[in-house]
DNA sequence: GTAGGAGCCTGAAACGTTTCGCCAAAGGGG
DNA sequence: CCCCTTTGGCGAAACGTTTCAGGCTCCTAC
């Protein structure tokens, strides 16, 4: 059997009430402290969390709910929350909702039933009623990358990020640049692309061309058949800007199989492992992905330890344009146009 | 307050037996049934798992042990097990030990304090003293991509994955092939290494030259610096092969700066998205990366369920050789002789 | 000398389930 | 008709902690 404190009763002579004081932080004699450590070794003891959780209605687990787990995006999301919550003592339960409501809805429910007492989630969508149970309950929930009205949610300024992308084309002279993003049933998307219809009427003076924005999957794939739809129209933009990872990992192999000569310039998503295999080195809207985790995180544990701001709140971070090989942004002299 | 089965008492006049007998499948005249369902839905009640937890002793949850969070490989892992495991009814509690064995025993210690039903891990290395908290406590350990003595260990098979790609080298005409392998501390390095000096010797009948396998730190930035150095060497190799996925993008990178017609052959490891993204199509030996972690997760569900085989098991995984473009693999016919 | 407080300890009652032993009623075979 | 088994239900005792309301000792200040 498994030590318990009754043994440890038994062993130093003290009441429950006692050990539990030295387990939890209080005074304790020093020789008592000195008779539990020795009993505690002895019986190479080991705190029952469980039955602590039920007692003092703090599991100390907090849910992650994702959209998805195998992305570069959510994994490094993962890897930090994981790394900050267990520092403050806390597990970290994981589910994946496979971009999925119904799956996203229970999930919502199993971890509410494994009593965690908070919750951290990359929303699947715009509908936020999966949040009932958590809400119900008292469970704060962050959300991340999405704006989730109500709750408190940190992202990052997705108009900013597509702005500077497009800015950069401009300067470089390009007039009609494409985009590849996901449906605007995603918070995420929906703001890129308004992001993207704002700066290019900003810059340009003119609407983008509606031909021009391609609403696709979020998938390598959706990025290569994005690509190539777009270089096929009867005008085709001098640049395309990608709104996520995916489709810069779609839209770089579907220009693998052009001839240097006639790419058109790319600005891509995200910073990750990919940016340092591709040549010419890509240029880049970069994600302060981590500072993603670790503000969730952090903003997590204060509402846990009670002492956050008493109304929701929403932290939006900066990304930073890395500008890659010229050849990556700048609009090509003549034969292109003369091609067309 | 948060109803409980006292509520339902109240709301239906049956005992706690009963209804506790109901939330776990037994018999349960229907009248009381639907009586219990019609007081659960009004009380909106949720089963408190940690009550169930300490009462019944098996919390429902399972740990996993990463060496290392956001690398594909685990991701992978990760997403399958999670899956399988919450099919199951049990909640995935996921730790990063950063390929650190002080973190990785803390972690473990940390899961064990969770009272976790059961345990999958990645080791870190070799050193297997860590897991003894878990056999004190008779909480089942499965080992996955590590052999580890006296436990459970799901494992693909190194040797003959690193065989597959020397012979498709040596078929090819290859004689000097060089090996990019980690420190043999941890053993699926080591396997593999071991595979290619066997392979090697088998095919051409000699022992490989030693300068040829490079000890490297496990990542990209070591599959860059190791295939420059096999490239400067006074008689380089004219194949190389990557032991992990790191090295396989690194050694990627480091020939991507290469003409194409002085870069050896190349087999790379793992099939995962980069290497959809490299032209041309590499030559890779492909894990079974999910079935690596259904494997595990089915192997752990049976130890839970007290049904596993009396032993420890050890499963093995074969791999596929993907062949790529022939340039990969193909001995360049006389030129790289001439010049050196 | 004593009131009051600080410091440390204690027994007992939770927390919300599951499980054990027992009982009543119903059903079936001889 | 009786006995035996099966079915479904019940009260009460766990499970291993935390927490509550006191209680004892010792010290200080008046």
């Amino acid at each position: 059997m498994v030590a318990t404190y009754k043994d440890i009763r038994r062993l130093t002579g003290l009441s429950l009430a006692t050990i539990s004081k030295y387990y939890n932080g209080g005074n304790v004699l020093e020789p008592n402290r000195e008779l539990i450590e020795k009993a505690a070794a002895d019986l190479d003891y080991q705190l029952n969390n469980v039955a602590r959780g039920l007692r003092s209605r703090r599991s100390m687990t907090v849910g992650v709910i994702l959209d998805e787990l195998d992305s570069a995006f959510n994994t490094t999301i993962v890897s930090r929350m994981e790394e900050r919550l267990r520092e403050a003592g806390y597990g970290t339960i994981i589910c994946d909702s496979r971009k999925d409501a119904e799956a996203q809805a229970d999930v919502m429910r199993f971890l509410v039933g494994k009593m965690v007492d908070g919750i951290i989630v990359v929303p699947v969508d715009d509908d936020a009623s999966f949040l009932v149970p958590a809400r119900d309950r008292g469970v704060p929930v962050v959300a991340v990358d999405r704006l989730v009205p109500g709750t408190d949610s940190v992202i990052i300024d997705n108009r900013a990020a597509i702005a500077s992308a497009v800015q950069l084309l401009t300067t470089a002279g390009h007039t009609s640049i494409g985009l590849l993003a996901g449906p605007d049933s995603t918070y995420t998307m929906r703001e890129r692309r308004a992001g993207f219809r704002d700066a290019v009427q900003d810059r340009t003076g003119l609407l983008p061309r509606t031909e021009l924005i391609e609403p696709e999957h979020v998938s390598i794939e959706g990025g290569c058949a994005g690509v190539r739809r777009l270089l096929r129209l009867s005008a085709p933009p001098t640049a395309v800007v990608c709104a996520n990872y995916g489709f810069t990992l779609g839209a770089t192999i579907a220009l693998n199989e052009l001839g240097p000569e006639s790419r058109p310039a790319l600005v891509g998503f995200d910073n990750m492992d990919l940016a340092r295999l591709i040549r010419p080195r890509p240029t880049l809207v970069a994600q302060p992905i981590e500072d993603l985790a670790i503000e969730a995180a952090e903003l997590l544990l204060q509402r846990l330890n009670g002492d956050g701001p008493d109304e929701p709140v929403t932290i939006t971070l900066d990304t930073t344009l890395m500008i890659g090989h010229e050849s990556t942004y700048q609009l090509r002299p003549v034969p292109s146009n003369g091609r067309l």
